[in-house]
DNA sequence: ACAATAAAAGATATTTATATCTTTTATTGT
DNA sequence: ACAATAAAAGATATAAATATCTTTTATTGT
């Protein structure tokens, strides 16, 4: 695993996918972006099925469905999606483990931690889903291989 | 999961413990190092057992037995621990999951992951297992609770 | 040599993450 | 109403991580 599960690095690619292909207002079904993120179909179904339940992303059933973003998803931060995913807790828990993580009682790691966390929790709230829609059109970005 | 897997959470903290314990040349058993890093007994004897053939840290069996470190290995940087036990990916692997990361063909995060991922490795390259023995003398870090 | 000790090694169990397949429900166009 | 479509939901399956228990081997002190 690296740094988010599996689980979630499907998902926020699936997500920047959506954002790109659907932002003409269109639906993407769900065959087409397991094909383009290079995941497997069935769990990624079962992925977006609750991305969808939570509000993260929208979808329709039926003919022309698919998943989409609405324009509040679409400005939503990353962080959304991974804190839906993996839960908060590569943002929040002790990287050596311990039950909690505080200042006080602090593990070995604790300062150096906290600035590596800091950063990354900075990074993922100020990255909007769409923001790479256009890298992804020119294809300066990619989302397999 | 943390940004470490469980194993490695505890060969860390291991490790930390061993360094502490250790410093005046004596052994420490599975049994002690358990109890105070919080620990299961059998899992971490693994872990140890792994970590002794890898020459990250010494063991000795039998009466006075139990695992050392020797000056070589108290002046190890942590990282070493870190690939011994979960590998380099979380130092070398995409964010995203895709099966290589390189600046040609990125994915939309590569930059700022780059970015957090060289602040790791660099952490954890800069610092020692025996750093913070006295620290932990003087109970300023902790490797439990 | 012997008994005691403690890690190493082997075997197995449990839990969680990942993955697949089938059936159901909602939506659309005719 | 009906047939087609596509996601939602349900039921399993597989693999990997985590955990426990038992047996073996090396070392030490007597
Ligand atoms: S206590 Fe370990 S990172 Fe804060
Ligand atoms: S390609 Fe994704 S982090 Fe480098």
């Amino acid at each position: 695993m690296g740094i988010f599960s599996k689980t979630c690095e499907y998902a926020v690619r699936a997500v920047f996918f959506i954002a790109q292909r659907t932002a003409d207002g269109s639906r993407v079904g769900i065959k087409e972006i397991a094909v383009n993120i290079d995941s497997p179909e069935h769990f990624l179904a079962k992925i977006l099925q609750d991305l969808s339940r939570r509000g993260i992303i929208q979808s329709v059933k039926g003919p022309n469905g698919g998943f989409y973003l609405d324009a509040q998803s679409l400005a939503r931060p990353l962080s959304d999606v991974i804190e839906a995913v993996d839960g908060g807790g590569i943002f929040r828990d002790c990287g050596l483990g311990l039950k909690e993580c505080s200042s006080k009682n602090p593990c070995p790691l604790h300062h150096d931690f906290l600035d590596v966390r800091n950063r990354l929790q900075n990074m993922l709230e100020s990255i909007t889903i769409s923001q790479f829609n256009e890298d992804l059109n020119l294809g300066i970005v990619v989302l397999k291989k």
